[in-house]
DNA sequence: CGTCTATGATTGATCGGCTT
DNA sequence: CAAGCCGATCAATCATAGAC
């Protein structure tokens, strides 16, 4: 039938990939906070900045991210370890950075 | 009917491999709004989503521009105009207007403002 | 260059919370 | 207490970018 529907309303969807760098933050994020991948506003505007996205798209990729991932969570199991992994060294960084604080500071 | 067909392919679930947390568990109950189908089927609900022809969002659309709220009287006579539930068209409405809340606030500051300082 | 998969966006409808 | 709205999210689908 008129399968043509809108054709040309959803021209606008020439979407463009994010950078490879912008998927790096957002998975980062994503795979750090596993038990609820839940940004708030505040921490969504956060990440649209240092992807240079809208909060839009940022939402859009929380939402697909969510749903894709728990449709086969398999197929993310190589993605979550590796990201596991990235962010348990910064996590050992930041510890190393607070324990050496906390001798420099001793009162 | 629910039935794990075989055992979830984790049998490593130690490690800091992903568990199954809440949210991967929630489940949205079948849309009900679906008019009763009209094959026979009785209290069978559509539970899929309804797809609205040109001419329903039309309809819809120019009715918005019109109003951006629907009256009760009004929302009777476009769901019997567009043939489709009261809660179709409520819902359509409601999300309509977040929509253009959402255009509104992205088409007003795509570079960069100032404030991001809060 | 065509086919298949990954991915961003759209949207009817649901969920929880708050207001009327 | 029921009904409407908001804001966020879900879930299915569209259409294209990218992998092969």
């Amino acid at each position: 039938v008129m399968i043509l529907r809108s054709r040309f309303l959803d021209a606008r969807r020439k979407r463009r990939n994010f950078s490879k760098q912008a998927t790096e933050i957002l998975n980062e994020y994503f795979y750090s906070h596993l038990s609820n991948p839940y940004p708030s506003e505040e921490a969504k505007e956060e990440l649209a900045k240092k992807c240079s996205i809208t909060v839009s798209q940022v939402s859009n990729w929380f939402g697909n991210k969510r749903i894709r991932y728990k449709k086969n969570i398999g197929k993310f199991q190589e993605e979550a370890n590796l990201y596991a992994a990235k962010t348990a060294v910064t996590a050992a960084h930041a510890v190393a950075a607070a324990v050496q604080n906390n001798q420099t500071n001793s009162p | 009917e629910e039935q794990e067909p075989p055992g979830p392919p984790e049998p490593c679930p130690n490690a800091s491999a992903a568990q199954t947390f809440d949210w991967m568990r929630v489940k949205r109950n079948p849309p009900k709004t679906g008019k009763t189908s009209e094959l026979g089927l009785l209290g069978q609900p559509n539970a899929i989503r309804t797809n609205f022809s040109t001419k329903q969002l039309t309809e819809l659309e120019k009715e918005f521009h019109f109003n951006k709220y629907l009256t009760r009287a009004r929302r009777v006579e476009i769901a019997a105009t567009l043939e489709l539930n009261e809660t179709q068209v409520k819902i359509w409405f409601q999300n309509r207007r977040m929509k253009q809340k959402k255009r509104e606030k992205e088409g007003l500051a795509p570079a960069s403002a100032s404030g991001a300082a809060k």
